[in-house]
DNA sequence: GTATTTGCAAAAGCTTTGCTGCAAC
DNA sequence: GTTGCAGCAAAGCTTTTGCAAATAC
């Protein structure tokens, strides 16, 4: 386990373009770094960001990774994860998607599904109506058996 | 910030008696750790457990407390959060409710608001007939401004 | 020349583990 | 006499930080 799939995104925005567009000036690590987590095709923790991004821009240092970070949690656009910690303490990065989507975790096979339905944006709304809180961000993440390993679990049993 | 505020907590099961109901024989530390989880009036984390265990039963070790709740968590008898790391990478520990509830920490006070409603029961049923996916653990935690920290930035701003 | 950013290494924080000795049945 | 639990200290991992050197404008 713990190997984390391959797995597709959601449609990002283009993040790199949108912090330049804030004015904010990019070093060419750090331009490399919000490239590397723009194009990734899995969910990325800061040591597989770092070593991505070192493809791009040889000899970029761990502080720089978590200093990217830092700025583009600031920026609100992108959003930390621990998929249930699957593999760890960890966490891991995406870009922010226009709507907010939850993460389903296979203890199994270490499978990350991403998941939005209309539902959950008004579970949103219903949340902030009634405790009149301000939601800034929000985190759904669930951990299980995704059908292929409850299948699989299944018919070990019978 | 960051110290969290005493909190009514969910009605929860006798977790002592349902420990020692599947036949598993407890020690006096063991005991008195889950009973400090039962009776807690926060959300504890491994350390503020410690703590508290040692009021009952003395001499308590930190490697105890982590593997009693480990024992616990393989139960499904309690579970983790991490209330959205409002106070760093600790894990937060509560018993598992009946119904499934979710977490609001306000990034400014610090204070934890626990809600449940049927659409997040529903939402449930939904992500999981929609990806086949078997539900064992489900998180939902938000991060924002409670209404008394909201409406305080909103006087300053003026 | 001033303000940022980087690299490095050390520290920090929480959690886990190995091993020895102790206690329970 | 086995089996499991506790205590202790050390190690493990990820993340953060301090500071000096390098870089950008």
């Amino acid at each position: 386990m713990s190997q984390l799939e391959v797995l597709p995104l959601f449609p990002r925005h283009e993040l790199l373009h949108q912090v330049e567009a804030r004015g904010i000036r990019l070093t060419a690590q750090r331009r490399a770094l919000i490239e590397t987590i723009q194009e990734a095709t899995t969910h990325l923790d800061a040591e597989s960001l770092l070593k991505q991004a070192c493809e791009r821009e040889p000899g970029i240092n761990r502080a720089t990774v978590y200093r990217t970070i830092e700025l583009l949690k600031k920026l609100g656009m992108i959003d930390e994860l621990d998929l249930m910690h699957l593999d760890g303490e960890k966490h891991y990065y995406e870009v922010r998607t226009k709507q907010d989507h939850l993460h389903l975790a296979c203890f199994e096979c270490g499978k990350i599904i991403e998941f939005a339905t209309p539902a959950f944006e008004r579970l949103k709304q219903e949340i902030a109506a009634a405790n009149q809180f301000e939601i800034q961000v929000i985190r759904l993440e669930a951990g299980g058996l995704c059908g292929a390993c409850a299948a699989k679990q299944k018919k070990h049993l019978q």
